[in-house]
RNA sequence: GGAAGGGUGGCCGAGCGGUUAAUGGCACCAGACUGUAAAUCUGGCCUCUCACGAGUACACAGGUUCAAAUCCUGUCCCUUCCA
């Protein structure tokens, strides 16, 4: 493993991080010569970042704790095209308030990671709507279009699927990676940031942005690019069931979030600690080493840690508790989901068919149907093979609920209004 | 504008008048085995119905036929080549 210089690039080499990087060395020099700027950008597509963000967004936290300033660059500008990388089609195009709104929703998620403040190396949150925006077009084209040869841009990974695949790839969305180059430059004016970071599916966009800043100002820009993640076993990093792990609380809650990265599976704890945690090295040296049944006591530090970052250390204590609850001693945590009934209808009964569906564990009756054939419906821990299966008042426990589960993992609470 | 090819379930991809709610693969869900892991095996995987069954569905709209995803017409969209 190449040794650096920099703290910073120390750090990202020994926790994984690094995938790629133009001249490491020149960076590794200016990074060890004083304080510098980085930055990452974020397309607000969405109400709230996921467990994919994690990677770039614990690369800036790391900038940031070796004496550097990040940048977070809210895609304002770019989100209103569309980044075509890797993608097979043209994405849904959003409108301006859409992009304002989710991009007030995300916004929050940060600062959990990075610190936000007016000290030296304090971050700064950018929006690329505020240069983008104004471009005027002659002026862009004639400042910057003869930088960009349409030769060099054919030959990115990132469009070729796309082209391979004979579907579209609109003028529209061929400019993304234009506009990204130039929000590097524009940054590096704005904030002398020099370093951009990003997933390895960003090669080609941050690549595109040093050679702009090079072509056309002269600029000395890098660029560094972290591994895509996947599971060992293949699959898609930050998936559930229910779609993607997302950070902010409201979308899914801090239990469940804990409950990802509980269930991460063997081989990824060690890659997972050093990724998503800030333990030290020896330490996640020692969890990876345990063997067998123990590697669980490595999964849930891993959990309670993940989830200390995001959502603050009680609501990790809470989300731990309650799976020990449920998990360890088959009863009940406070943050189980839970679900309200009127207490007219559970005197009456209702189909533990009905229950699954409305209390949102399931999406549609026949999905309940089969679930219950396959002996994966419990009622207060007892299997109900039965799809008629009346649930009533009669089930309520001393404490006032039933424990509805779906499976060995996915349990709700149904209380009486 | 012209020519050729194409649009099938979350994705890939068969089918090309009936036996097709539509082969297969991936993804996903549950069960068994375990350790809330992986691998493996088993079952499931449009909606409604306890069930018999019914309703939707193969880009969209019509038509032919006892019967269409499959044939015809029109429309929309995509790809490639030519203007």
């Amino acid at each position: 493993m190449t040794l650096y210089k920099s703290d910073f690039l120390n750090i990202l080499s020994q926790r994984g991080f690094i995938h790629q990087g133009s001249d490491l060395e020149g960076l590794d020099q200016k990074l060890v010569k004083g304080s510098l700027s980085a930055y990452c950008g974020y397309d607000p597509t969405g109400q709230s970042l996921h467990a994919g963000h994690m990677v770039s967004i614990m690369m800036l936290h790391w900038f940031q704790e070796t004496g550097h300033r990040p940048v977070t660059l809210m895609g304002g500008g770019t989100a209103m095209i569309g980044d075509p990388s890797f993608k097979d089609k043209t994405r849904p195009l959003l409108g301006q308030t859409e992009i304002n709104s989710n991009i007030a929703s995300i916004q929050k998620s940060f600062a959990a990671y990075i610190r936000y403040d007016d000290s030296k190396n304090g971050a700064i949150m950018a929006n690329n709507a505020d240069w983008l925006l104004k471009l005027n077009y002659m002026d862009f084209l004639r400042d910057y279009g003869t930088y960009f040869t349409i030769n060099r841009m054919l030959t990115f990974d990132s469009v070729k699927l796309r082209l391979d695949r004979e579907q579209p790839l609109t003028f529209l969305e061929f400019n993304y990676m234009i506009m990204q180059g130039y929000d590097f430059v524009e940054l590096n004016r704005r904030y002398d940031v020099t370093l951009q970071m990003g997933g390895s599916d960003q090669w080609g966009n941050i690549i595109n942005g040093v050679e702009l800043g090079r072509k056309s100002a002269g600029m000395e820009l890098y660029a560094l690019t972290s591994p895509l993640l996947t599971t060992a076993s293949g699959g898609k990093m930050g998936k559930t069931e229910n779609g993607a792990v997302w950070l902010n609380a409201d979308m899914l809650t801090p239990y469940d979030y804990w409950q990802y990265w509980r269930n991460t599976e063997d081989a990824d704890v060690g890659k997972f600690l050093r990724l998503f945690t800030t333990l030290p090295m020896d330490e996640i040296a020692r969890l990876e080493a345990l063997q067998g049944a123990e590697i669980n006591e490595a999964k849930k530090i891993l959990a309670f840690e993940a989830t200390k970052l995001c959502h603050g250390e009680q609501a990790a204590h809470d989300a731990a508790e309650t799976a020990r609850k449920t998990f360890e001693q088959g009863g009940v945590g406070d943050n189980l989901p839970s679900f309200e009934i009127d207490r007219a209808r559970l005197d009456q009964g209702v189909t533990i068919t009905d229950l699954l569906v409305e209390s949102g564990m399931l999406s549609s009756k026949g999905e309940a149907r089969r679930l219950i054939d396959g002996g994966g419906a419990r009622a207060n821990d007892n299997p109900v093979g039965d799809a008629a299966h009346i649930i009533s008042s009669a089930d309520l426990t001393a404490d006032g609920y039933i424990k509805l589960s779906a499976g060995k993992k996915k349990h709700t609470l149904i209380r009486v209004k």
